[in-house]
Parts: C-alpha cells; sequence; structure tokens
DNA sequence: TTTACAATAT
DNA sequence: GATATTGTAA
C-alpha cells in the first residue's frame, strides 16, 4: 500500500535523516572547483582510470561530457578561452533522477501547486545540492508530459494505476507502465494534478519549516562533494539496483529511511526572496565514475539509491 | 535582464 | 530513452 495520498506531504519530514545520518560517509573537503583547478584527486575514491592526456586534439567545443568531474584532471578545453578559467566553465555530471530525488520534485511541487510550480522555485525547494534551475527545467518539462498523459488516460477510461502491463505498442497505448514512468510512479502524484480544477484544500499546507540558513560565502553551487560511490550502470537503470555496497549496508538487507536533503534551509521561496543568498543545501550526491566498457566518459551525478518509497 | 517553456541535440 | 542544451517568448 502506499502512504495515505491524504497528507502524503504530512510526512515529509519524517522522512528525512536526521543530520547525523547524513554523510556518515567520506567527504571530499576540497571543493570540485579546486580539485579540478589545481589537478587533485581524492585519495579516498578509487580513481578509476588515468585520463588520457589528449595534447594536441583538435579544438573542437564539442560535448564534452567528461568535464566536470572533479576526480578528473585534464583539461583540454582550451580553445578560445584557454586554461584561464578551467572550473568555472566544467559541465557536470549528467544528473540522474532517482526515485527519491524524484520524490522530493514531487513533493516541492506539490507544496506549491502545479500552477506556482516553476524550475526555479521548485529547485529552491528541493534544496538539493547541485541541482540546477536546468535539471529541475528539464525533469519538469518531462514530468508535465506525464502528468498529460495520466490525465487524457484517466479521463479515458482507463486505468491507471499500477498495473497494466505490457504495451509499448502504440503511441497512444497505456503506456503507464513503461520503463519511463517507473520513476514517475515511485512518487504518488498528488490528485489534483491531475485536476486542474480543483484543489484537495488550500488550507493548512506544510509551511515547509523556514530554517535558518547557514550559508557559505561561495559564489557558485558548483555540485556538492560526492559523499559515496553508487554505480549506475546504464543498464541497470531501468532497475534502480541498489548498490550501495560500501555505505549504508543495511544490517537486515532493508534501508527504511531514504536520506535525502532534508527541508533545511528554506528559503522564502514562497515569500519572494531578495538577494541571491544561498541557503545549505543537503549534501546527498552521489558523484560516480563510470568507466565501464562502453560507456567510457559518461559520468553520472546521482542521488543515494535507498529504498523504495 | 532574467526566467520559463518548448524544441532539439547528445 | 533520459538529460542537456539551445532558442524564443514573456
Amino acid at each position: 500500500m502506499r502512504e495515505d495520498d491524504s497528507n502524503w506531504f504530512a510526512r515529509w519530514e519524517e522522512e528525512l535523516p536526521s543530520p547525523d545520518e547524513l554523510m556518515p560517509i567520506t567527504q571530499t573537503l576540497i571543493t570540485p572547483d579546486l580539485a579540478l583547478a589545481f589537478d587533485i584527486r581524492n585519495s579516498n575514491q578509487p580513481v578509476p582510470p588515468p585520463p588520457p592526456p589528449l595534447p594536441t586534439s583538435s579544438g573542437l567545443p564539442s560535448p564534452n561530457h567528461n568535464n566536470g568531474n572533479p576526480s578528473l584532471s585534464s583539461a583540454e578545453l582550451g580553445s578560445g578561452t584557454g586554461g584561464d578559467e578551467p572550473a568555472r566553465t566544467l559541465k557536470r555530471p549528467r544528473l540522474v533522477w532517482t526515485p527519491q530525488l524524484h520524490k522530493r520534485f514531487v513533493d516541492a511541487v506539490a507544496h506549491l501547486g502545479i500552477k506556482n510550480a516553476v524550475p526555479k522555485t521548485i529547485m529552491q525547494l528541493m534544496s538539493v545540492d547541485g541541482l540546477t534551475r536546468e535539471n529541475v527545467a528539464s525533469h519538469l518539462q518531462k514530468y508535465r508530459l506525464y502528468l498529460k498523459r495520466m490525465q487524457g488516460l484517466s479521463s479515458g477510461g482507463g486505468g491507471g494505476g499500477g498495473g497494466g502491463g505490457g504495451l509499448s505498442g502504440g503511441s497512444s497505448t497505456v503506456g503507464v507502465d513503461a520503463a519511463t514512468d517507473h520513476l514517475f510512479a515511485s512518487s504518488p502524484v498528488p490528485a489534483h494534478f491531475l485536476h486542474p480544477g480543483r484543489p484537495p484544500n488550500s488550507d493548512h499546507f506544510l509551511p515547509f519549516v523556514p530554517v535558518s540558513a547557514l550559508q557559505h560565502h561561495h559564489h557558485q553551487q558548483q555540485m556538492a562533494v560526492a559523499a559515496a560511490a553508487a554505480v549506475a550502470h546504464p543498464q541497470l537503470q531501468g532497475q534502480y539496483h541498489r548498490q550501495m555496497g560500501h555505505f549504508g549496508s543495511p544490517p537486515n538487507g532493508q534501508f527504511d529511511h531514504p536520506f535525502l536533503a532534508r527541508p533545511a534551509a528554506q528559503q522564502q521561496a514562497v515569500h519572494r526572496m531578495g538577494p541571491p543568498v544561498h541557503n545549505a543545501p543537503v549534501p546527498g550526491y552521489v558523484e560516480d565514475l563510470e568507466s565501464a566498457n562502453g560507456n567510457a566518459g559518461r559520468k553520472v551525478l546521482t542521488l543515494f539509491p535507498t529504498g523504495d518509497d
């Protein structure tokens, strides 16, 4: 049974991990920026494959998904702007929307209400370190598409809930169970999402703990340090295997608390904020280096794969 | 100028 | 197919 959608948000905070539950793992003390700038690696990390120098490769501004990896040295972007501003122009690893991360997303959207849920606000509410507005925007785009489909299906008469089966034949087939929807299905979609006409009740909505806020004086929120390493093989993506081998091996093989970011520093996202102060986002990211076969150079940024919803 | 959104690229 | 990036409008 899923949690009651009556107060799906009531337990928002409860699901959050306590501070000491967070990052019991190794933490890098050097910011990715610095690490990259100084060509430093984290001795804690396995340091996968030594990056090939590649000195005289064509100065193609081509999509280099390899940068942005704090553990990688060598930055041969050198064309034009050359090695002047390395860390600033770097690309971050691909963000992987884990069920947990998505849940935060959905919760945030729910708290805001569909209409007020715009990338920037959502991002702020989620307060996940490393998450960018673009990340959210992109995901939101897809999420809206999903909701749209759900609407169409639910009003068309179908079923949506969970089980549906196979499909995958036509475009109008009920694909609520497709791999794509798995992620979205992992988090209950607030009912009113599908019924843009009548909000359930706009009364007492969780006030999102307006926590104080530690703010660091940094200029950019370049992804937080990785906490652990989960392997996200592209092939496993469809299964969300929990690869939490090293860090939090659950004694009984069961993770109860998804450790995500806590709703800590929640600026008054809803209340308007003036200065671009940065709240204290949650360090929940995992930085994974994928050097596997077939996927050389595809780094992925992911959140802890925890238990499910 | 910034932000959201849609479209397109990787 | 999932995410990133880009283009355009508000």
